[in-house]
RNA sequence: GGUGGAGUGGCCGAGAGGCGAGGCUCAGGACUGCAAAUCCUGCCACACGGGUUCAAAUCCCGUCUCCACCUCCA
């Protein structure tokens, strides 16, 4: 079987060849640490797991880099308005995204390298580029990259480098011309520094993703991530610098879509960002992680919390009829992956095709509950898990666990009690008393259903 | 100005020439002491105007609306 995935670079779907046969690359652009992760930087981080879940089923030993850019200009801001060092503002945000990840069950990449962990393999790239003309350094302690001295540039974007709306940043005399980029800035006053060949500065924004590509995955790697939003200028630029040195980069370019509010693209500016740590106070991280992976990686997703709570309800009679399959199995369901959800998850990660798959299954899986066929629940109830397993969402994983084992199982007892007075109430044909029972337990938050096998309860939260 | 994307039923959300997407909601039915859960049935939509075709949500032409990027961005 074949996974098919879209290509920026190509605008179409084609055929994943591995460079190394066996092996995939994937260096995702992760987060630049000036702020609070809000749900649309988590959903990008929740669409490349499902890539990397995929391809490790597959059987793909996959290296996955996501970086994390420790300073920028808005770093360096935030550090004088909260009056903090900037490597606190750094230190904080990342905590805040690593926090957010592991809420959302996102797999820790192979390796999380930060910028500022490699100013040496920045030197050692603008020197490459120096050597062979594709940059200057004129002398203020700046490194500009100059475009125009590029066999190609904005391949990725497909624009006309005379057709950009020009800068308006007038000041900028150093340039040679004003669509050059900054790959290193100069120190000013105050700012942090580290000194280079052309003076003391700091990195510009986008030579660490081109150095720390190069560090871990080399000089070709398979595939390059990030949001629709990174494509001009940042990876535009990435390429450029990577090509000039002359490594052939990235072969697949994937951008994942925002989430918008309003029709809007959500960001800060637009005071419309909704923070996963405030998400989470609603519903559980693997509901908000379902949420944001049911969508197309590469549509854009409207956010509300209808919609939210509407797919929440589809995912609880999934989890529910899982839950449900182990107790009548006496074990966990076991995993597989049916023939439909691969045909999606191979065609450009087709999610929600493989939704539609999981919503068979469970009507198959629920289906066989009512007629107590085993063997059926056991091929649907794998067949599900296995399925949620790679979106993340797998209700059985310990990422998800509330640790809760000790007290539910207190809570077991009580609620049991309280069941049998009821089942006592039932056989006299006492119903009112019965139904007084259920309904004070469900004021607690405890769910009674009558079953062919007894009485269940469940926590409704 | 350049580049790219979107408009689908009450709502979310796929599809990209013919075959019911799916989910949620709602209505009816089965089951149940009543519920809950579950299953079955129904609700048959593609921004607008033309055109091509035996057949168009899907292709072509035109129009409208919205969004994004153009050196801060997931």
């Amino acid at each position: 079987m074949t996974i098919n995935l879209y290509n920026t670079l190509t605008r179409e779907v084609s055929e994943f060849v591995p460079l190394l046969p066996g092996k995939a690359s994937i260096y995702l652009c992760g987060a630049t640490v000036q702020g609070a992760p809000h749900i649309g930087h988590i959903r990008s981080g929740v669409n490349f797991d499902i890539l990397r879940r995929w391809l490790t089923h597959e059987g793909f030993d996959v290296t996955f880099i996501r970086n994390v850019t420790d300073i920028d200009d808005k770093i360096l801001h935030k550090a004088v308005h909260e009056n903090i060092p900037w490597w606190a503002v750094a230190m904080k945000y990342e905590q805040a995204f690593t926090w957010a990840y592991q809420r959302l069950n996102v797999l820790s990449p192979t390796y999380e390298p930060r910028a500022t962990g490699h100013i040496t393999q920045m030197v050692e790239l603008m020197q490459i580029l120096i050597d062979n003309g594709s940059a200057y350094a004129p002398g203020n302690g700046d490194v500009y990259l100059s475009v125009r001295s590029l066999k190609s540039y904005l391949t990725l974007s497909n624009q006309k480098l005379d057709d950009l709306q020009s800068a308006d940043d007038s000041e900028e005399t150093f340039k040679k011309d004003p669509r050059d980029f900054a790959l290193w800035k100069g120190a000013k006053p105050g700012d942090p520094s580290w000194p280079t060949p052309w003076g003391p500065g700091r990195p510009g924004w986008h030579l660490e993703c081109s150095a720390m590509a190069h560090a871990y995955l080399g000089a070709e790697f398979d595939i390059h991530g990030g949001g629709l939003d990174l494509i001009f200028p940042h990876h535009e630029n990435e390429i450029a610098q990577s090509q000039s040195a002359g490594w052939g980069f990235a072969k697949v370019w994937m951008h994942n879509a925002w989430v918008t509010a309003s029709g809007e693209k959500m960001s800060k500016s637009l005071g419309n960002s909704l923070l996963v740590s405030e998400i989470v106070q609603k519903v559980r991280g693997i509901e908000l992680r379902w949420y944001l992976g049911s969508a197309h990686y590469r549509s854009m997703m409207e956010f509300s919390f209808e919609a939210l709570e509407e797919t929440v309800v589809n995912f609880r009679r999934i989890e529910g009829f899982l839950f449900r399959a182990e107790e009548l199995l006496g074990a966990q369901p076991g995993s597989d992956i049916s023939p439909a959800f691969a045909a999606a998850m191979n065609d450009d990660l087709a999610v929600p095709a493989g939704l539609a798959e999981i919503s068979e299954l469970l009507r198959q899986g629920n289906t066989a509950v009512t007629a107590n066929d085993l063997a059926m629940i056991a091929s649907t109830a794998a067949q599900i898990r296995g399925a949620l397993q790679i979106l993340g969402c797998d209700p059985f994983d310990p990422a998800f666990a509330v640790d809760e084992s000790s007290s539910h199982s207190a809570m077991d007892g009580l609620v049991s009690l309280a069941l049998a007075q009821r089942e006592a109430a039932r056989a006299r044909k006492d119903f009112a008393a019965a139904d007084a029972i259920r309904d004070q337990i469900l004021e607690l938050g405890i769910l009674i259903e009558d079953t062919p096998s007894g009485p269940r309860w469940t926590l409704v939260r």
